[in-house]
RNA sequence: GGGUCCGUGGGGUAGUUUGGUAUCCUUCCAGCUUUGGGAGCUGGUGACCCCAGUUCAAAUCUGGGCGGACCCA
């Protein structure tokens, strides 16, 4: 049972739903390591294979790279390894025996595959080259871990390209931000592409790109990111290529990295008192059938409903029939815990008088719908929850975002602020405010205005926000 | 790096000050019974983080370890 109360205590109400709900199991004795139950590996999944999609059909390629990277290519590229020297993992010993050569588990695969690339890549024919994998990674937080949010073993997408040129690169970059779109849709979660401030971008990048999303309590919380490497790793990896004139130069690069914190945004912002609330488009059950026997016909309307499960799985949608013998209001709770978008209940009264009642997990609104028409229906259902639950989303955001003049009057939510652009006033900024400075938004300017902290003129904004 | 607090069935807890039969809720299993919003009854499974010490006797006291939460730098 649910006790908490989301707006009363947000933290304590996100911890015991991902647990309550089957999303996760935190009782394995690692910190920051947590099992995935069937149901939020099932969710995992489908996140997974949405963005599957997206690469696919835009021509990228999966692949998979050992886990295991030697500490001498790790270190190559310098900025990198100074930004994950205190989060790796070593393994130093076989059995008994020191290694010759420690190794590091992935904390992400630049430093495993770019070795490789430069085997793969020969000329300007091999390019663009455009892959994909979704591995675990590793990474020794130390402070405090949060399921999906903050882990030591991470569920993680990560899309790593090479280019001829840097315009090239650029447009892999519009690209990404096109699959982001599509991604997110299918989470209906809202977010803002934030360019981040040169002292927060990822390690030996030229620049790094979040995409971050706010949570009920008002912190922001990155659930993307996308980095132009420039040559920042193909010179020292040496993943060079021969141009159609013949000279040799590095190739231009960019990562698209995402992770199992999609599904912790999911949660927390569309979670309410009773439970998960799912997106379709990754329910794992997106309609459930509970039956609802009469004297004497128990097993009748069992079988119809099985039936009609089938029915709707055979078109595609992913439907259950909830056949255990407990009351059916207990069946009701069960699954609104767990999230299903569309409950149909089918008793006699459905079955005489051929309809069946559905009923919308996010608004509770009760339908009759005629079976003729179910297939339809429920699709017409499933779209119309997805674009509220969006609409919803977007205007709670749209409740947190604040101008701002007083770092030290920050609001929670979305903060702007004028900021002349110089490190040192940035860093006051987030000294005054408690909070961080999430970097810049295109196109986002405010004529006039002056630096908060050194009241130089600048029409730039910065975006600041506490985070997770 | 410095400090505070806490480890009791699957989950949540009482008991610890003052050593002596481990409490209640929930979950789970079986049977009966019931089924349009968490039914009821009966029975059952299941726990004192680990090691050492003190003691006739340790969940309780002492020491060490491991694990977790929090605060400060």
């Amino acid at each position: 049972m649910i006790q908490l109360k989301k707006e009363e205590d947000f933290s304590e109400w996100y911890n015991e739903i991902v647990e309550e709900t089957g999303l996760t199991d935190k009782r394995y004795p690692i910190k920051g390591m947590n099992v995935w139950p069937a149901y939020g590996w099932k969710t995992m999944l489908l996140i997974k294979t949405a963005i599957r999609r997206e690469f696919d059909s835009r021509g990228h390629d999966e692949v998979y790279f050992p886990m295991l990277i030697p500490e001498d290519q790790f270190q190559k590229e310098k900025e990198h390894i100074k930004g994950f020297d205190a989060q790796v993992f070593w393994v130093t010993k076989a059995g008994s025996n020191d290694l010759d050569v420690n190794l590091l588990l992935r904390p992400t695969s630049e430093t495993a595959m770019y070795p490789v690339f430069s085997l793969w890549i020969r000329s300007h024919a091999d390019l663009p080259l455009r892959v994909y994998q979704i591995v675990n990674t590793f990474r020794y937080e130390t402070k405090q871990t949060r399921a999906f949010i903050r882990v030591r073993e991470m569920q993680f997408i990560e899309g790593h390209t090479c280019h001829a040129t840097f315009e090239e690169a650029e447009a892999q970059i519009e690209e990404d931000l096109d699959i982001m779109r599509s991604v997110a849709a299918d989470l209906c979660i809202p977010y803002r592409v934030i360019r981040r401030i040169e002292w927060d971008k990822f390690p030996g990048a030229y620049y790094t790109i979040g995409v971050d999303t706010m949570l009920p309590d008002g912190r922001a919380l990155q659930i993307a990111s996308i980095h132009q490497y420039r040559t920042n790793f193909s010179v020292p990896y040496e993943i060079f290529f021969e141009e159609t004139d013949g000279s040799r130069k590095p190739v231009h690069q960019t990562t698209y990295g995402m992770s199992e914190r999609m599904l912790g945004a999911v949660v927390a912002i569309h979670g309410d008192d009773k439970g998960l609330v799912m997106p379709p488009a990754i329910a794992p059950i997106q309609i459930l059938v509970v039956p609802i026997p009469a004297k004497g016909n128990a097993e009748s309307i069992y079988a119809e409903a099985r039936k009609m499960a089938k029915h709707i799985n055979s078109h595609g949608l992913r439907a259950h029939a909830d056949e255990r013998d407990i009351r059916p209001g207990n069946k009701f709770y069960y699954w609104e815990r767990k999230g299903v978008p569309i409950r149909l209940e089918l008793g006699k009264r459905e079955i005489d008088e051929g309809f069946v009642t559905a009923v919308r997990r996010d608004s509770g609104k009760k339908t009759r719908i005629s079976t003729s028409e179910l297939i339809r229906e429920l699709g017409i259902l499933l779209k119309d929850m997805a674009s509220s639950m969006l609409k919803r989303a977007e205007e709670e955001v749209k409740s947190k975002e604040f101008d701002v003049h007083d770092p030290s009057a920050i609001k929670d939510g979305y903060n702007r602020m004028q900021w002349c652009g110089a490190e040192q006033c940035g860093r006051k900024i987030e000294e005054l405010s408690g909070a961080s400075l999430l970097g810049t938004v295109s196109g986002e300017k405010c004529s006039g205005g002056k630096c908060v902290i050194c009241g130089t003129a600048t029409d730039n904004v910065v975006y600041v926000a506490k985070t997770m």
